[in-house]
DNA sequence: AATATTTTCGACAGCGGTGTCAATGGAATC
DNA sequence: GATTCCATTGACACCGCTGTCGAAAATATT
């Protein structure tokens, strides 16, 4: 109509028309819906490759009211690692379904735009569902506006409310409690733990199965082997300085996330102790960080790429199936050990 | 039609009865067209922001042609940092001008999906524009997929053929001469350099302004205080060993990233050398692993999310005059040198 | 005051698909 | 052979907006 079309391109009705029936059957070949004659779908289908075509979006989300776009939201997009990781995984997912990725971000309220910027996006954007990760899939306010907006979501880690939404997860608890039982089994009795942020669920679950496998193996951890961390390394060093005074010193630090991991490496180092000689070192999550630092990180892979991945099916599939946005459900995905160089049997 | 809508909303066709136009004249006012009395707009505003009126974006792109979605590119969304700020950069200018971001990646060629894949998707989102990062804004085949499909592009710190297209870009070389010169003036003599890859045009550019600046101070740089590198920790790590053997010890190394930095710290770590009293190191691009580093990374700044908002807003700026799209435009964003704790005059 | 211009506004035809529903035709049933 | 029944298929309205173009109203010109 205005512009010129950047490339010519086929719409329905060369297809029909090229293949002889109506538009109606070329649209249901395309929607792999049911109804139309094998030899008739077989002729379409040709068409349509022969011909390159492929259908209009716009045109498609108007007339049947979905988008075909999927939204993830974080918190800020720029802030970590895990961002990158969560996109990976929702495109590859959006890929196979048909579906396009779009990043929203939801800045804190003081910032501008903030929650009610957000909201307006989510109207405009038209989304067929989103995907909300830590911490945003645990604000009230967010979890609010996609609610008001009548859209299907799924969280991933989110830290309460599991009722509320489908979810994907990961149990830090257990990895945590694996991690802490390799240290064990190498023969580290004294295992210190450097804490996360104290409104950080997943933090908790970690410090959970930290204290869980200590108990299992017959030893209450002492209160000052816990030390205080807030996920950034300079905290991770404090803390290790912290814990390096201590008395009886510990063997082997378990970190509960890899950030403080580097950050407690950088205090052995300043101490004069070699790791994993001197001191064991682990951490959680397996960043790049994790394979960055020197030693190499021990630590816990979180299959964070995956987790985003089985959102977005989550979604989709939820799509074709009402029932399904009412009915919880939640998937599991496991975490995976990770050997390298940081953690080692203490010295005799 | 067909589906319940999820939250019953307006549509212009409301707003024009409410204010007693045509729908026409809704239209002119929400695009801000002129044409439309002082009054009348006055009244259709009012009304539009009383009923909390948004225009359906399918409808929208299906009559105007115009999709309101930007396009990121990335070679592999999950392994930088790097793409994050991309992401908040670009994601602030297409907010500001209605628009929203859609990211892909384009694999390698050897991946599932690959180039080809990545062409299906250009044509099917029906992007207004896309931005291009390195390394893909060099990639012959991506340029031809973008280019056969007809789309405007700009590209963010291209590497060569800068006529092709608008860009972005940061003055590598100069902020590399500043770097060096920074270390000069703290008295340091024997600075070395660590290279990044090969193929990598602002590594080149970087090592240029590091010769630029000793030979400036009328020292001729050495070419064993130039060790090779591939940008990442573990090299960092090797090129170090390797400048830590030679007779004359460097008592500076800048390495051409903050991961070959970190590398660097390690190594020096290793040799028990304390940074920065004997040995001072910095990096170069200022990402997080820069303030996770122990000591901090004396860096410089490079200016990503803002060359990724410029990149949008010459995009979007672009749609409403053609010629801009032939006429090649370049934007110059300026780096900033970070002081933390890396650095600090030789031991006299 | 009559006419020429300009400004403001609306009718209407698409944009390219999907949903509804009725028509067609061959197989199955009686 | 007439009737009923599915499986296929198509006609057509409609999704909500923008572009074109002509009409009406306001303003300027002579």
């Amino acid at each position: 109509m205005q512009r010129d079309p950047p490339a010519a391109k086929f719409t329905i009705v060369d297809i029909a028309r090229a293949a002889g029936v109506s538009i109606k059957t070329v649209s249901r070949v395309i929607n792999q819906e049911e109804g139309v004659g094998a030899e008739t779908r077989a002729r379409v289908l040709e068409i349509v490759a022969a011909m390159g075509y492929r259908p209009n979006v716009s045109a498609r989300s108007l007339s049947s009211r979905r988008s075909y776009l999927i939204g993830v939201i974080f918190m800020r997009v720029g802030a970590y690692h895990y961002v990158g990781e969560v996109q990976v995984g929702a495109m590859r997912a959006c890929r196979r379904a048909g579906y396009h990725l779009v990043v929203e971000q939801v800045l804190p309220p003081d910032a501008v735009g903030g929650v009610q910027g957000f909201a307006d996006e989510l109207r405009d954007a038209r989304f067929d569902g989103v995907v909300l990760t830590p911490p945003t899939c645990d604000d009230p306010e967010v979890l609010a506006a996609v609610e008001t907006a009548g859209l299907p979501y799924v969280r991933i880690a989110p830290d309460r409310e599991f009722e509320r939404s489908p979810y994907v997860f990961m149990d830090d608890r257990k990895a945590a409690r694996e991690q802490t039982l390799r240290l064990w089994n190498m023969g580290h009795r004294r295992i210190a733990f450097i804490d996360g942020p104290a409104d950080h669920g997943s933090a908790a679950r970690r410090r959970q199965g930290y204290i869980e496998a200590l108990r299992d193996r017959g030893v209450e951890p002492r209160p000052e082997w816990i030390a205080k961390g807030e996920f950034l390394s300079l905290s991770g060093f404090d803390a290790t300085e912290r814990l390096l005074g201590l008395p009886e010193r510990p063997t082997a630090i378990f970190a509960a996330n890899d950030e403080m991991a580097v950050g407690a490496l950088a205090a052995a180092a300043k101490h004069g102790l070699s790791v994993p000689r001197d001191l064991s070192v682990v951490g959680f999550d397996d960043t790049p960080t994790a394979e960055a630092a020197w030693p190499r990180l021990t630590t816990v892979h979180q299959p964070t790429a995956e987790m985003a991945e089985a959102a977005v099916e989550m979604l989709i599939d939820g799509f074709g199936d009402e029932r399904l946005r009412a009915r919880v459900a939640a998937r599991q995905l496991d975490y995976r050990l990770v050997q390298r160089d940081s953690a080692a049997p203490p010295l005799a």
